[in-house]
DNA sequence: GGGGTTGTTCATGGCTCCCTGAACTTGTAG
DNA sequence: CTACAAGTTCAGGGAGCCATGAACAACCCC
């Protein structure tokens, strides 16, 4: 009997290393968009289990300490990526498997505005470069390069204004389908656009 | 004639004002991309002048230190997204405003890189769980979540090896219509998919 | 009601990274 | 050839951020 459960135990640890080498890919991806690589790692640990999960156990499944766990799970929470499941207090939380509405909310709130304050900045620029050239001065600006950015900028908007307007399919079924289509689309326009 | 030369300055330092505005907001952009906002700043400035710029100009103008500039300039150069100008040393420097290339060659060294590591992961992981699960053991994890984030990242790999063969216009005239043929395969694709 | 457990808050330490200024090398003009 | 300007390199200062653990509050079970 201890033979079986130390095998038992052995197996176990094992597979957790696996689960722990995707929450730290899941971590690192994430971190790379921008977030704290804790919460990715937070998120995918609670993606992948059966039942929700304590915050304790989070921390020392994860190897960290519990305060870091606390101030992740009420980010995540707050942002709809993790839910409490029961309605007490110390209730353990569980992932949300659809990460696409956080995604655009993430876009719409940050990308675009930075786009935004570029083009403001572009067009306030063409509009000074445009009258201080009508005036006889010389400027060192070249304005078809800054009509061109200020295109490209509006392109970029005008993109992630579509890419909001897209929608995914909310449970695993239409995945396969869903990429399909997009696939065969994107060859559609390739040809059709001539690039 | 002094007059008109205080007018003249003004009328330049306020040009110059609104081009730092731009610079500032790209490099703001392009910091939240995962690079340095300087080089974001340096290449917006060079994109935006008619003739190339040496260091010490674009450090002066930008308010920054010459070792900066070297730096951030040297790395750039590398990467192709600014060029010198003729071919004796300190050649001064002009912005290559074909960026679709580099930023392709980034999404392939990195994103790519992020999602095959998740993805190597997780196939063993579900691989490791399936084994233990067969051997009756009471594993914690959901299968079936573990085989839809692998999923999710096949999806997201799909996707990305679409972007790349995807082509944009290299001159400005390609730039509407290309956008006017995407919006209209995006509507199409929304229907068919019934998003 | 008290001990133990779980979750929260906050000041601290440590780490990373960016920018700078000084020293140095290279190039150029008189 | 010499003096100056441009570019490069590098150690160090400084800012920001992340994770920790200790102290505190809330809760549960006996």
């Amino acid at each position: 009997m201890a033979q079986t459960d130390d095998k038992s135990n052995r197996k176990r640890s094992q597979l957790d290393k696996r689960v722990l080498q995707v929450t730290d890919a899941v971590g690192a991806f994430i971190e790379y968009w921008g977030f704290k690589a804790v919460h990715g790692r937070v998120w995918a640990l609670l993606a992948l289990r059966r039942e929700p999960m304590a915050q304790t156990e989070i921390a020392e499944f994860l190897g960290v300490s519990r305060s870091l766990i606390s101030g992740s799970v009420s980010e995540l929470s707050s942002q709809g990526l993790v839910v409490p499941v029961g309605d007490h207090r110390n209730a353990p939380y569980s992932a949300a498997l659809d990460v696409w509405p956080v995604i655009k909310d993430v876009l719409r709130g940050r990308e675009w505005m930075l786009l935004e304050s570029t083009r403001l900045a572009l067009e306030s620029a063409v509009e000074e470069a445009e009258v201080a050239q009508s005036e006889g001065h010389d400027v060192p600006w070249d304005l078809e390069r800054m009509r061109l950015l200020l295109s490209m900028t509006e392109l970029s908007q005008a993109l992630l204004r579509i890419l909001f307007a897209i929608g995914v399919p909310r449970s695993m079924e239409g995945f396969s389908e869903w990429i399909r289509k997009a696939s065969s689309l994107i060859t559609t326009f390739r040809s059709a656009a001539g690039a």
